[in-house]
RNA sequence: GGGGAUGUGGUGAAAUUGGUAUACACGCUAGCCUUAGGAGCUAGUGGGGCAACCCGUGUAGGUUCGAGUCCUAUCAUCCCCACCA
């Protein structure tokens, strides 16, 4: 018998399906079509494992589908664009475009050695000028929409390089250039943007429509960042100033005690004083150098400087102080915030600090679960103390356990506010009635007022109990009184430790109160408004509707959506990428490349000067072109788009890759699109999937393509890591060499350990004796399929229990792929073997039709996942035509159906026993036949079964 | 601070979605194959107990005839976003 060999069989067959060409894709066959594909990888030149576990199971998948008669595509390209080239470039002396193409050359050897069954007729590079051209086109659909245009926006700079640096290069705690290490400044460039965020509110909505991980979707949800607010202006007196500001709070608009711009607000120059000015100017300089890590630790300590200018309120018509912080971002909103510092945590620290003023206008005020008002009673008003009375000599304090209605009610001391009584005298008075001591001190009072609905049967009303809460201390209990008795019979006075009293607390509203009384926060929930003119009583929803309806009417106030996503900058001041099709002529300005004139190639053979800018700036022969409007001298534009433009367009390209006419013919790409499933990682969950879902929208609205949403369904695959568990690198030494491991154990064992390791969404830990495991796995059937074919004789007394377990596993197998369940419908395949060997060992194995449809299925079953071996195995068992162009096995629901079952029998809730029964037995029956086993009727001991339950094919259920 | 995920043998994990917990694999143990093997085959492998049995899915409660699965609280680990007004 042939030992299987890997080394022999896996590059045989993959050069045998290259030239049958079995994988190529009929396009005109749309009507059963699959497209799956993995995300475009970056040629760096070096295939990880990190790519077998994408590029493996996705082609398990094109697999699986086309054996169940799908038409499918799956292919593969190069997202070839991007710093690295240029990084080598500068290291090496090597041309980008030669470094990128030699890398993808040495990555599609490795990529043949998966196996995958890709159709290369529809590859492609994105630095190829057949590809880019169409991004040129895209940008010049986009400019003619009026959605790519030109804007100042500020970038990192390095003064001595003379080049824009992206974030990462950008190093050090003291920002310095990664390259050169002089300190990094910001400074303005024009720049190009694409106009993504009209399209904010349909990538919303229309995530709703898609078969994405809801991980996925929310973070593209918290990143799009909708919220519902209003935009307010205040105006600057003795001035025509107006600022806007956007608030999702407009209900506290009368606890707006001062406002705060952003440093960079274009008003602060125009409004700052004289007097302030200095102190401002600096506070911009500084906070224009501040680091990450600074601006992270701005969230304990906040800064800011103030203007010497105010603002009216528009809705108390008060003048409020115009600070500046950076706090505020001027990129989200107006750059403009009104600052109410009762209610907003940034706001409050902000004021705490400064020493500016805090006015509380919301008041928290919920029923009282403890005891709710009655629907019956009517409301009544009723201002209260709770006091915490500390007895200093035990550091106790003191509760109160209530009585007769209320028994089970703990609270502190407490009681109502007398007209013409301040809180503190009601307090100091009700610790004397109810714990009979007279010489308390207040130490302590509550900056909020805070409010809870309850019953008070006794009166017949329900309250509305507005509280002041207050610490009274005592220094010891010497001249406590006896506790008269008419309020002993309304409740106990106990003393209790400090960790203690929150637990014995009952009510909601009790707890708020002594929460707020050692850790006063502000109050960020919604409430009641309180000290708000004519809307205080109403609730904070009621209000923020009102208000802003009265504000508009002023023409000072208007509902506004703001979102956190912003336009799209696609410029980079980079050479490799594609260049943007632009021309900037003296008379004419700026003026599209007509695109007849497509592409604008970009020149392959450049010089890297040191200066680090990029080399197309050097270069007459690119920059000097003459006006498409005048004929006139004219330039080029030098940035470059971003990568994510490449990718953001590609598998629709993949669908007509060699189209010289178009993007891509529309009708086709309408045929084959939305995508069936996407597999890939989740670090593109943002930007990557939400580009092309913007593009695609583009495309939808202007270009005839009749689907919004570009990939049907989406998988993340997890994250594979070192032996160690942690992140492979080669610094930690623990990488995992692909290539290694294809010359150990074969490309199929490999492919097959990556899926049977864990959930595929999951990932982990790779374990370097785990793909021995795997490597059995194929050779056990290997050698099983020897001895069948060296077998001798027709027939196998175990035919029968052959076909039935064999029909088992293709049921699991098919269910399990379907939701790539990987792991566990490879667990299943090696239960048949496992099955088999024993029946082998039993009745010795023959060339019985039992046999030949065991291990055929088996393969075939087995073929998505090792497409080498079983290719081998299925022509050894005699086919002269591929296995991956087959049919998938069907099961046959009465073979898997077993005869007898077993079922488990449990006396209480604990199994005792097990029946065997017949597989169609009655409930009847069933509860019959498990109260005469012999050990249940043991263990019910002729007590009386009071419950029977039968849970068909599972088990008894006998309640004694 | 906000959001999300995950806790099951020595290890990776499974459990038909409320129905016999630990499938499958790694590792380990023993035996077999007369060659010292990174080979193969067979058997065993959650803990405790001589046993009948008892205990067991991070911890503590709850619902249920029955809970890894549902509910409440809590602890731990990991990830993402993060001064978004």
């Amino acid at each position: 018998m042939r030992r299987y060999n890997p080394k022999e069989i896996e590059p045989k067959w993959q050069q045998v399906w290259a030239e049958s060409g079995i994988y190529k894709t009929d396009m005109s066959r749309t009507a059963d079509k699959f497209y799956v594909i993995p995300m475009l990888p970056y040629p760096s030149g070096d295939l990880h494992i990190g790519h077998w576990y994408n590029f493996g199971p996705t082609d398990t998948v094109a697999r699986f589908r086309r054996m169940l008669g799908n038409n499918v595509l799956t292919t593969i390209g190069f997202d070839a664009f991007g710093l690295p080239a240029e990084n080598a470039a500068i290291k090496r002396g090597i041309q980008p475009a030669k470094w990128t193409y030699s890398n993808i050359d040495s990555m599609k050897r490795q990529i043949a050695q998966i196996g995958a069954s890709y159709d290369w007729d529809h590859t492609l590079a994105t630095c190829q000028p057949d590809f880019y051209r169409w991004n040129q086109w895209l940008f010049l659909r986009l400019y003619e929409k009026g959605l790519a245009y030109r804007a100042k926006r500020v970038v990192n700079w390095c003064p001595k390089d003379q080049t824009v640096l992206a974030n990462e290069q950008v190093v050090g705690e003291d920002n310095v250039c990664e390259r050169c290490g002089t300190p990094v400044i910001q400074k303005e460039l024009e720049q190009w943007f694409f106009k993504i965020t009209d399209y904010a509110e349909r990538l919303l909505d229309d995530l709703e429509t898609v078969e994405w991980p809801q991980k996925v979707k929310t973070m593209q949800v918290n990143w799009i960042g909708k919220s519902q607010g209003a935009l307010i202006k205040f105006r600057v007196p003795d001035t025509r100033h107006q600022i806007e500001v956007f608030t999702t709070r407009p209900d506290t608009i009368y606890g707006a005690t001062y406002m705060v711009l952003a440093p960079e607000h274009p008003l602060v120059k125009v409004i700052t004083t004289d007097e302030c000015r200095p102190r401002v100017e600096q506070y911009i300089e500084e906070t224009s150098h501040k680091t990450e890590l600074e601006r992270k630790e701005g969230e304990k300590h906040k800064t800011g400087s103030f203007t010497g200018a105010y603002v009216l309120n528009p809705a108390t018509k008060e003048k409020i102080p115009i600070w500046i912080a950076d706090y505020v971002l001027f990129s989200y909103g107006t750059g403009a915030i009104m600052a109410v510092p009762a209610h907003d945590q940034r706001d409050y620290e902000f004021a705490k600090k400064f020493n500016l003023p805090i006015k509380q206008v919301i008041m928290p005020c919920e029923d009282d679960s403890t005891n709710p008002p009655k629907e019956e009673f009517e409301e009544v008003e009723r201002p209260t103390v709770i006091v915490h009375l500390l007895d200093k000599s035990t550091g106790k304090y003191a509760l109160l356990d209530w009585h007769e209605s209320l028994e089970g009610i703990t609270t502190a001391v407490m009681g109502g506010i007398e007209k013409g009584q301040t809180p503190e005298q009601a307090a100091l008075n009700e610790i004397k009635e109810e714990a009979s001591i007279k010489d308390a001190k207040i130490t302590k009072k509550l900056a909020w007022v805070t409010g809870a609905r309850y019953c008070a049967s006794h009166k017949q009303q329900n309250r509305k109990a507005v509280a002041y809460g207050l610490v009274a201390e005592v220094e010891n209990l010497d001249n406590q009184a006896e506790i008269a008795a008419s309020e002993k019979k309304l409740h106990t006075l106990v003393w209790v430790d400090k960790k203690e009293v929150l637990d014995r607390l009952t009510p909601e509203h009790q707890k708020l109160v002594w929460n707020q009384l050692w850790d006063e926060t502000s109050l960020d929930d919604e409430g009641e408004l309180i000290d708000s003119g004519k809307y205080t009583g109403l609730s904070s929803a009621e209000a923020r509707d009102k208000i802003v309806a009265d504000l508009a009417k002023e023409d000072v106030a208007k509902e506004q959506v703001n979102y956190k996503l912003r336009d799209w900058l696609i410029s980079r001041q980079r050479y490799w990428g594609t260049p943007i099709p632009i021309i900037y002529c003296e008379k004419c300005g700026i003026r599209p490349v007509p695109e007849a004139d497509l592409p604008v190639i970009l020149p392959e053979d450049v010089e890297f000067e040191l200066s680090g800018q990029s080399p197309l700036t050097h270069r007459p022969d690119f920059v000097n072109t003459s006006c498409p409007e005048c004929g006139g001298p004219a330039k080029r534009e030098t940035d470059t788009m971003d990568t994510f433009v490449d990718s953001s367009w590609y598998f629709l390209r993949y669908l007509d890759a060699k189209n010289d006419k178009a993007p891509f013919d529309t009708d086709l790409i309408n045929r084959w699109m939305p995508m069936d499933h996407y597999i890939g990682g989740i670090e593109h969950a943002i930007l990557h999937l939400l580009y092309a879902r913007f593009v695609t929208k583009f495309l939808h609205d202007n270009y005839g393509l009749d689907f919004e949403e570009p990939f049907k369904k989406l998988t993340n695959q997890g994250i594979i890591l070192g032996p160690d568990g942690q992140k492979m690198s080669k610094s930690r030494g623990n990488v995992v060499n692909p290539d290694e491991q294809v010359n150990s154990y074969g490309a199929d064992s490999l492919r097959l350990y990556l899926m049977f390791m864990g959930p595929y969404e999951q990932g982990g830990p790779y374990d370097m004796s785990g793909i021995a495991g795997s490597r059995r796995f194929l050779d056990r059937l290997w050698v099983l399929v020897g001895e069948f074919l060296e077998a001798e004789g027709p027939n196998n007394s175990k035919d029968l229990e052959i076909a039935a377990t064999t029909h088992k596993a293709i049921k699991k197998v098919s269910r399990d792929l379907g939701q790539l369940g990987f792991n566990t419908a490879i667990a299943a395949m090696m239960s048949l073997v496992n099955e088999l060997y024993k029946i082998k060992a039993e009745t010795g194995i023959s060339q019985s039709t039992g046999w030949r449809f065991a291990l055929e299925t088996l393969t075939q079953l087995l073929a998505p996942f090792a497409p080498h071996i079983t290719e081998e195995i299925w022509e050894s068992l005699g086919h002269d035509s591929s296995i991956h162009i087959s049919n998938w096995p069907l099961w046959d629901d009465k073979l898997v159906a077993e005869e007898v079952i077993t079922l488990a029998v449990q006396v209480n809730g604990k199994v005792r026993s097990e029946i065997v029964v017949a597989a169609d037995i009655t409930e009847e029956d069933a509860i019959a036949a498990a109260k005469s086993d012999e050990k249940i009727a043991t263990q019910i001991a002729g007590r009386p079964v009071k419950k029977a339950i039968y849970v068909p094919g599972r088990l008894v259920s006998l309640v004694i």
